[in-house]
DNA sequence: TAGGCTATGCTTAGGTT
DNA sequence: AAACCTAAGCATAGCCT
């Protein structure tokens, strides 16, 4: 931010010579590789031609850009193929297009895939926030008031009851020829629940960012977060 | 050359689509494959690569530049690409005249944004898991064993007398001058809690998946999950 | 490693010859 | 067409994150 200190000296001349520095020629490299293909691409939009370019990095990996397609614009050139209307022609032009379709493919089915993974990370993100909102109560205790604490009480309360008759169904089921429904009625461990739907949806007045009080079947129950 | 006139206007911005008139376009071809071409030796001397570029003009006719030359490192590529039409027939013809620049840089770049929000999908499902693994009592309540049961049940209990005495302390501190030591001792309101420690780390045998068993603190008190 | 930034050097659109 | 001219637009070297 001092004004007699630029912050770059801008683009400076260097001389076409081989880079001595590996660091600053494969920089170089990959910067002015992507600008070439640029360039290519640009040919070809703005004049409708067919380019290959196939470069061979400093590590020997190849490196190539292609309208229609690197395979099919060699085999025109090693072959020197006529153009238009003959059979040969049709099947190099039906490979071609194959090829974009290829491509088009590729891009449908990644961008398809991207769609899926955002939508999962929005979704998971989304409701990792939801979470934090709405279950208030796990908040560390001392950020509770006191109706919140006299709610988590009750819910607590319920919640026991609950869980201890759940025990009992248990162990009768498993050391007992009593039937469970004898005990706990004709309900399937679920329908106890129901009663806790009292505490759902009652705003909790005494914090702002609580849109909702706990009830025992979400504080141990629920099946799934997101 | 007039004074208030300018000679030229300079360079001016035009838009990267098909040139529609015929002469400008082969002005353009030709100053823009040199142009190409300069690049493409440039990038050779600067990195010391190998590369091969070809051209086809807009009247079919063939221009190459290739260093060493065209044909060895077309024969190069081609031998290290074998040729793949076998995907070729799945293609879907809506995309097919779209143009090849376009779709290489969208593909590159949905691609890279795919890499990024897969990875975010991946963290956030993976802390999704290992919640899951953690705090198994928060499974549907029938899915858990007879120990889950009585451990949540203690767990739960313990949970109750602590909001219990925090809302004592809640109401004794908002409604009297009665310090809350006296009542809770010098305790910061999470050391009562560890005695749920006696909780932790306690496998339980009843269901292969719970590596730990449910603690007080961590039911209620947790602050963040992700 | 990859991207972003900035100031220059380089390329090239539109003319003219 | 091809060669030259001008100046605006782009590419990119060096630095930084």
């Amino acid at each position: 931010m001092s004004k007699n200190k630029k912050s770059s000296l801008g683009r400076q001349k260097i001389p076409i010579e081989k880079i001595p520095k590996k660091s600053h020629l494969q920089v170089t490299f990959s910067k002015r590789r992507s600008g070439l293909f640029k360039k290519a691409s640009e040919l070809c939009t703005l004049c409708g031609v067919e380019i290959a370019v196939v470069v061979f990095s400093p590590a020997d990996k190849a490196f190539s850009f292609g309208h229609p397609e690197v395979e099919s614009l060699i085999d025109r050139y090693t072959t020197r193929n006529p153009p238009q209307e003959s059979s040969a022609h049709h099947l190099v032009e039906a490979h071609r297009n194959a090829n974009v379709r290829d491509l088009n493919m590729q891009l449908s089915q990644v961008f398809n895939h991207l769609e899926i993974e955002k939508k999962r990370g929005d979704d998971l993100d989304h409701a990792r926030k939801a979470r934090q909102r709405q279950f208030w109560w796990e908040s560390p205790i001392d950020e509770l008031g006191l109706n919140e604490l006299l709610q988590l009480k009750a819910s607590i309360e319920e919640l026991k009851l609950n869980i201890e008759k759940h025990a009992s169904k248990f162990m009768i089921e498993h050391s007992s020829n009593i039937p469970s429904s004898s005990l706990l009625g004709p309900n399937n461990g679920l329908g106890p629940l129901a009663c806790y739907d009292t505490f759902e949806n009652k705003p909790g007045p005494g914090i702002g960012i609580a849109p909702s009080i706990p009830n025992a079947h979400y504080l141990a129950f629920r099946t799934g977060y997101l």
